[in-house]
This record gives structure tokens, C-alpha cells and sequence, in this order.
DNA sequence: GATGAATGAGCGTTCATTCAT
DNA sequence: CATGAATGAACGCTCATTCAT
């Protein structure tokens, strides 16, 4: 309390380098894939490439942190859907939300798909964590009638990835605006995914 | 005709080289994706990285035609499908080879996607062409009553790269066997296609 | 036999290359040691860093390709002094050349004696051999009574090499010509190795 | 005296700093030779890098500390030879703690050897003190008949040199116990450096 | 026309040095 | 006076492209 504020900021700004690292790196992804060169990283965060080094001794790291970063705010997500009341719209709010993560972080999602973080005992608990959840809220929505009952979590998040990937087709094609091109096959897919007959 | 058999057959050979090297690459770029460097696909193709430059003088114009390959054999697709009889399964059978044809070969629509290709005049040619003879599929299907009014063209060819891609995510996630991977999510889509209410 | 000349050439030329570049690394890494960048080699040696790449893809490929050849040439020296017909003039000669072995490729040593290559199973067979035939030396030289009893063949090799560190230190210190400064401390070694009491 | 003790205290932590910052240097140095980066140094040290700049701004002078360190203990050991009584053993016990030197401290006599530290007044003052002091030990031990006339006091240091060397060598190939490794060829070099005859 | 060796820019990574706090 | 984050040049390595043969 008595401590100087002064004292700590060389810490505080130190973090605020590695979050707008984070930040910088996220975006580079999400427009470039993940091919954009570290260099490239370092200039548009305004450092070294030393410093991202420093708070990323290798570009792997880098990903992963992003990764963990959007994982973590993955699962607050399910969590509140899992806390809804109204079983039908909290399905398909958090549909949405997952197409939107899908759309949004395709970059990252590169990696995971890709398999390059596979062997990370912390991500894959979380995946498990999320999973596990998620199939919570998938069988409540079958339960009430909602949702067809032929589906899993894990086709869930597949059909999400797949309409993100529409709707990025759409931007590209010049069909959808950006900010909310994710919405545009919601319906087709909403009307899909419930009960037959 | 009274040209020599030897002056004629290096020509010959040479439009094999070129049709062996397009073949070993699309399989190349299918198995390893784009980054798949020029070597090993001349290795693969048994001739030397000169041979393939003298064909192709960029890597781009590689893929180029490879591109160029799938295109006019997608407007073939087209056009059976348009002297098929019957509209509802004529769609439903050309809308699975959309997804088959992303399914397989998205490791060329990456390129296509990524706006490698944009600006180039031959292709935007033929992509219109097919966009209009798919126009009319679409246009048959929904006066016949099996498809939503509220999607053109460029929607369905949207939709069935998300369905290829939810048809990648279930592969990855072990969840298909590869080689009908991509079935798997067309039920559910198809569904979602059907006029409303 | 009618093959032309011209033909081969290319070939010529590139193997002309790498032993180039072989004799330029040596050098290098005799004057140097081996942290000197292979992008120095390539200087030196009038090519790209990309035609290093192509003859030794790394580093330690073009170290392990240089000891071989010092390993090799070690070989024929050792056969030759066991072809000898007197016993001892003929290990003086054989240690004389393991001083001067020592004292020109310490560099190249150096990677050796660092452990960098002793998972390569060439070159181990190679020591082994080595070792085998110089041990068979030694015991002639010990029967014909030149020789201390209490040393081996691996003894050896190492009075050797600290001639030829002691010989350094010499030319540090400008008290001896470069080139024949291995000479200076031979004749103190030779009587300290010859047969007490 | 009057001086209050709080003042005085941080003057007595930056000595001890410096201390510690040069022992933890040349055990660091020792064991993993002149490439140990600075930042492993201050690490091992327990400061930062920035203090180990403020003591030794380069990483050469901080070498240089640790070489000087070295010689100002290695004057003191020749001038206890020196005042030694009886001449043979003296000049052995100097022998052997001269190759002790330079069997423990290779890695920092690597730089001199280097010629990194060539141009320094200060050790070159004090290597000359060196060399001349030495010069009397070794006309003593030759005036007394245990040392061969043709060799002067740089000899002996290159010759000690030698037998760390060997010694080094005979750890490698595991003929010797790190421990005490220097002693395995002492006395072969010792049968060497008596007179002739 | 075919070859494959040569090129050099660019990658991810490392670290001695500097400096704001 | 101590700190440790920031720097940027240099490393080993890779590969699309070029060109002598």
C-alpha cells in the first residue's frame, strides 16, 4: 500500500509488452495465418525481435499462449451457457459463439488443428474440460427437444468450424460484410441441426 | 505427317513431363498442402527442378494450373448435372460433389482463398461461367421446391466448403474415416437447405 | 568412352566444389576453431550459403565430412609405420606425425574431442581401427625395448596431443616458427617416453 | 568512523558483489568453457545483468578480471618455489602446480591463448614478472643438475600446457579420473625434462 | 529441351550490450 | 547502485528461383 507506484512500473510495463505482443500476434495470425514471420510480430508490436524472445523464446510459445488465452475465455463461454436458463436460445447462443470463435481465430485454430500443440498436457486438459461441458449443454438441448439427437460435442464444434469457413468464403467472395459475415449461414445450419421428422 | 518420328517425340515427352508434373503436384499439394516445396514435387515427378521451371516458371503458375485443372473439370460437373432429369436428387448429388471437390482438393483452394489467383483474367472467366450455369441449377431447384429462396450460387458453394471443412475437423478429431469423411455432415446441411416451414 | 567431355563437366565442376569447399572449412577451421560461421566458409570459398547447404546441410555434416578425411588419411599413416622394418626409428616417425596431426587440426579435433560427433557410428569404426592397428605399434616398439611399458596406444594419442598443445603455446609465445614448431618439444617427449631405469 | 553505517553497507555488498560475480565466472567459464553467456553468469551469480554490466562492462573485461585473479595467485605461487629450500623437489612441485593451472583453468587461458587479452598493459606487466621470476627457478634447478640446460621458463610453461593437455584428453577417453588426471602423465614428462646424458 | 548446382533473401533463434526505472 | 526488459546484429538453416552446361 505504502509501496510507490513508481517502483513497479518498469513490471507493469514489461506486462503490457508481452500482453500487446499477445494482442499484435493474435491479429498478425488472424489476418496472415500462421506463416506471418515473427519479424513481422515484432515490428507491428513496435519491439525487438528480442524482446519477443524474451517473452516468447520460440514461436511455438508464442501460439501457445494465444491458444491458452482463447481457450480459457472458451470456457467461460460454455460456463455461462451452462448457467442459462432457457435451455433452446442458450443452445443457440453458444452455437454462435462457437461459430464466431471459429470465425474469428481461424489463425490459431490452424495450430490446433494442425497438431502442433498436441502434446501439451495443460491444452489438452482444457480441450477435455471444454468437451466435457459441452456435452453437458448438448444433451440438455436434446433433451428438450431442441437439437437432433445424432450429434455430439465433438460434431458440434466440427459443424461450428464448418459454417465459420462459409462465412469466411463469403467475405471473401464479397458477399457478406466482415463483422458479421458469421451470421449469415446461422439459419441454414440452425434449421439443420434440429430434430428430424 | 512427313515430319520424323524423332523430331516429334520430344514433344511428346514433353507434354507427359507436363502432365505428370500437374498430377504429381496436386497429389503433393493435397497430401502436404501448398508449403510443399518445388524439389520434392520435381523429385516426386522424376525431372529436374529445371524441368519444372521451364513448365512452370513461378510456383504460382503451378498452382495456377492446377487450379485451372480442377476448374474445368468442376464446369463438367456442371454441366451434367444441369441435363440430369430429375431436380431434387440432381441437386443433392451436385451439391455432394461441391463438398467432395472442397473436401479433397482444399489444399488448392487454399491458393484460390487466399486471393493468390485474384487477378487472374483466365480464371475469373471460367468462375463466372460456372457461377452462372450453377445459377440455374439453383434457380431449377427451388422453383421445384427443394431449396431455401434465400440463397444464390455463391452461398451453396459457401455452404459446402463449411461442410467439407466440419468433414476435416471430424477426421481430425478422429471422429470419421477419411474416405467418406464428408458425408458425414451433409445430412445436417441438406436439412438445413429444405424451403422453410 | 564417346561420351563427350562437355557432358561431364557440370558434374566436374560441382565435385570441384565441395572439395573446395572442404579444403576452405579446414583451413578455416584450423585458423579460427569451429565457431567460425559457415557463412565465412562460404565467402571464403566463393560460393553461396545455399551451395554450403547443398553439399553439407548442416553444420556438424561438414565437420563430421572433414574428420572423416583426416581420419582416412590417419589410417594410411598408421599402416605405413606397421609396413616399417625398424622398430623404433619407426615409432618416432609414427609419433611424429600423431604431434603434427595434433598441432595442424586442432580444430578440426576439437569437434571430436568435444563429443559433437560420438554418435556417428563411421567414425567410431574408423577409431576403433585406429586404435586396434596403433596398439600392435606400441607393443613392437615396448618388445623392442624404445618404449615405456606403462603406456598404451590411447596414451599415445594423448602425449600427442599435448606435443602439440605444448607447440601452440610455443608459436604463442613467438618462440618457435609455425611451421616446424611441433618439432620443438619432440625430442623432451621422446626421451621421457623411452624406458625407465 | 563517523560515517553512519548505512552508508557504508552498500559499498560492502558491491565489493562482495564483484567477488561473487568472479568466482561464480570462473567456475562457469570452467566448466562450460568462454560461450557461457553473460546472462547465465548473473543468473548463477544471483544479480541481474545490468549489475554484472556495471562491474564488467564487456564480457571481456570480465575475463580479463578473472585471468588477472589468476596470475596474481600464479605470482604467488613461483615465489613460494622460489623460497623453497631444496632445488629438485621445488622445481617438481612447481612443475605439477603449473599443469594443475592449466589443467583447471583451460577455459580461461583459452582467451589468452586467444590472444584475446594481447593488447593489456596491466597482464602483460605482470606475465613478464612472471616469466622472470620463473627464469631464476629454472636456472636453479638446471644449475643443480635436475633440469635440461636447453630449455627456458616459456618452455616449461608451454610444456605444462602440454601434459593438462594430455591429461584432458585421457578424461575423454575415460583412461583417467578427472580428479586427479593431471598427475597421469607428470611423471613421463618429468623422465623428459631431466638432462641429458 | 532437360538438368541439377548455385544463388541469396528470409526464416526462427540467440545473446552481448544498453538503459529506463 | 541494482535491476531486468529491450535491442539488433548475427547465427545456422531453408528454399523459390536462375542459369551454365
Amino acid at each position: 500500500m505504502t509501496e510507490p507506484a513508481a517502483a513497479r512500473r518498469p513490471r507493469a510495463d514489461a506486462a503490457r509488452n508481452r500482453e500487446r505482443i499477445l494482442e499484435v500476434a493474435n491479429e498478425a495470425f488472424r489476418e496472415g495465418g500462421l506463416e506471418v514471420s515473427v519479424a513481422e510480430i515484432a515490428r507491428r508490436a513496435g519491439v525487438g525481435s528480442g524482446t519477443l524472445f524474451r517473452n516468447f523464446p520460440t514461436k511455438t510459445d508464442l501460439i501457445h499462449a494465444i491458444v491458452e488465452m482463447h481457450m480459457n475465455q472458451w470456457l467461460d463461454v460454455i460456463e455461462k451457457s451452462l448457467a442459462a436458463e432457457e435451455v433452446g436460445p442458450a443452445f443457440e447462443a453458444f452455437f454462435e459463439r462457437a461459430v464466431l470463435f471459429n470465425y474469428l481465430d481461424r489463425g490459431m485454430l490452424e495450430a490446433v488443428k494442425g497438431g502442433m500443440l498436441n502434446d501439451d498436457a495443460d491444452l489438452n486438459a482444457c480441450k477435455c474440460e471444454a468437451l466435457a461441458s459441452t456435452a453437458k449443454l448438448i444433451e440438455r438441448a436434446q433433451a428438450a427437444g431442441v437439437l437432433r439427437q445424432d450429434l455430439n460435442a465433438d460434431d458440434i464444434y466440427a459443424l461450428a468450424a464448418g459454417v465459420a469457413e462459409s462465412a469466411h468464403a463469403a467475405v471473401r467472395e464479397g458477399l457478406a460484410d466482415p463483422k458479421d459475415a458469421h451470421m449469415r449461414y446461422m439459419g441454414v445450419m440452425l434449421a439443420g441441426l434440429r430434430p428430424v421428422g
